[in-house]
DNA sequence: TTGCTTCCCGTGATATCCCATGGCATCCCT
DNA sequence: AGGGATGCCATGGGATATCACGGGAAGCAA
């Protein structure tokens, strides 16, 4: 396993789409780029998904190549591996990050999750997302909330860690 | 394994069959077309199949060679090997792209599938599709959302990669 | 001729590339 | 510990290349 992207910010997004990412996932997207070498810029792919996805998903070439591999596995002609087909190469974008650190969102991609000057950029593993930071704000903070509540007030979400059966 | 198609779009179908292809896909029919080289114009095989299939499939010619491969290798005289020389053979039309990037589709084609003025095309693996757009929206998408609607609300496909039994 | 197909050329709209700047954080020298 | 000097980082703007798309004219066949 490749580093991981840790940590979360804000960036603007200009007129053009353009976006900085953050410096330290930079270094991850370099890493899991098995063509990149120093002065390169690194390729990743931006997966979008069906209309109901309301953020951008961003995987390393090392995460996707998995993806891709295991979707080469399932029988051909199955309805999932159709369904995955759709998801992760349909609705996908293929892209890398440009000389100054930026990435390019297509006017298509900003509206499809409601971006307009600013995005927020949150860690998740091997990839990372990208958020209209109202949006994560409403949806996602709250539902995380709401988990949290639901366990008693000395829980500790480390006990997961080892395997804890789900409740 | 060559490079794959990625992402999703629209082009305008104009009076004489032709379409842009979008640009990326280009880059990809170039590098999975052996006699391609740098000025050339790559080529392709579109496999339109039979009269219940409502969509072309565009095979690269790594893609093509890799299938007619398979099919040499099944039993001459078999029923198999006859469906699949059928669809492959018979029910397909070998082209290539134009100077500026374009396919032409004979009249026959267009037809098949009802294109009309617009033509949707996206990705699948190693292959891509060219849909009539009101038909894939129709048909397709609404398969994926019943797909999905199955699923529980916070269900992630991904869990099919990693060999999650079937529902 | 009438209808296709093929090739060549033109054009507006993006997308991409290249260059520029202000703000921090770090390093180093004294 | 001051006080640059240095370098990365986030952001902006203009120039240029590419793309999607349309139209005309030549070639060819029925």
């Amino acid at each position: 396993m490749a580093r991981r992207f840790r940590g979360e910010s804000h960036h603007k997004v200009d007129t053009k789409g353009r976006v900085s990412i953050p410096a330290s996932f930079r270094r991850v997207l370099e890493q899991s780029d098995p063509a990149w070498t120093d002065g390169l810029n690194p390729e990743l792919v931006i997966v979008y998904g069906d209309h109901r996805r309301n953020y951008l998903e961003c995987y390393t070439i090392d995460a996707i190549n998995e993806v891709d591999d295991k979707i080469d596995a399932l029988p051909r002609g199955s309805v999932q591996r159709k369904m995955l087909q759709r998801l992760f190469h349909g609705q996908s974008f293929p892209t890398n990050v440009d000389e100054t650190g930026r990435l390019v969102l297509p006017a298509k991609l900003r509206e499809k999750i409601g971006l307009d000057k600013e995005a927020f950029f949150i860690a998740a593993g091997d990839t990372f997302q990208i958020w209209k930071p109202e949006t994560y704000e409403e949806e996602e903070l709250s539902k995380t909330e709401a988990w949290l509540d639901e366990l008693p007030d000395d829980f500790d979400p480390l006990s997961y860690l080892d395997g804890t059966p789900e409740s």
